[in-house]
DNA sequence: TGGAAAGATTTCAGGCTGAAACGATTCATA
DNA sequence: TATGAATCGTTTCAGCCTGAAATCTTTCCA
């Protein structure tokens, strides 16, 4: 599909960019396959956190994902116009916004899970269990050693990608 | 850091997860200090390709990468800007600009490379060598499954991330 | 009580991106 | 050889997303 001398001489990969360059295919990936629930994955990534633990405040699960507060009321006010979270107040904090998930909330939850254990077994197909494992455990490896928060994840945009 | 019940109960990273996150932060670093060369990770690739086979037109080039000709222009304009890269036209076809490096070229692209090794070394640092190999094959495997092109990197940006 | 701090929100401006339209040139084919 | 299709490079344009900063309210602390 390309003359050669332009695939065929490249310096074999390193890790570094295999790395970057199957994490952000990933990442498109589940991106288009999530729109499928009516969503789109910071989205997935709010619903799943209010999920865990209803009642919490905004900024405490923007807190946690590491994103500005000024986005995350875009992101919350798009959950609410969708009917999928309510902001209720706290009646402990009057500053506070409680978030809970609406029963059309949890349906949305539900379907996307459903598309993420599908991605999860696409983007694995052909691999065996004990490989899975090994690759779970080594990338595991990295972002401990990397010191990125566990369930942290950088969101696409910004910058560039690597190498 | 985080109050208990956020962070902590969080469901154990999938694959998918682990993956974009590895990779999103993987690209972002680089990025940070691609940018000690006066680079950014795309001028970088195409200064790469640049010097893999000098004298090619500017959307072979483009079209190994996978970038829209409208961005290319855009790309070799800074890379020209900077003294980096050199269009040439071609006397076999008076639509093309071969693209050639400069000597500037050269020293940039020697810099980017050091960096590009050092961070590969940041990256993997606290790995046997064993398991390095172990994740490259992994991955490798990774990417001839998933059809995405060797050496095709889908830039950030676009939609959002993953899981 | 008064000032600092925190939660939520709005505003704003910058950057990046790709589709589309365009002129110039080359190619294919009749 | 003539003519329409395809290619290369370029410019234009409009959408999108993002985070910093300012604002307002409410709470905390000294």
């Amino acid at each position: 599909m390309n003359p050669p001398g332009l695939n065929g001489d490249q310096a074999p990969s390193t890790l570094a960019f295999l790395l970057s360059q199957v994490g952000v295919h990933a990442s498109k990936r589940f991106a288009e396959k999530i729109s499928a629930a009516g969503l789109n994955p910071p989205l997935f990534r709010v619903l799943s956190l209010v999920a865990a633990a209803e009642g919490r405040s905004q900024q405490a699960i923007a807190a946690a994902i590491e994103i500005p507060p000024s986005r995350m009321v875009a992101l919350v006010d798009d959950l609410e116009q969708r009917g999928l979270v309510e902001r209720r107040p706290d009646p402990r904090d009057r500053r506070v916004r409680a978030l809970f998930l609406t029963a059309e909330g949890r349906k949305s939850l539900a379907k996307g899970r459903k598309i993420a254990a599908r991605h999860e077994e696409e983007l694995t197909r052909g691999m065996a269990p004990a490989d899975r494992k090994r690759l779970l455990d080594l990338l595991q490896k990295i972002v401990d050693e990397q010191a990125i928060g566990r369930g942290v994840h950088p969101g696409l945009s910004e910058k560039a990608p690597a190498e």
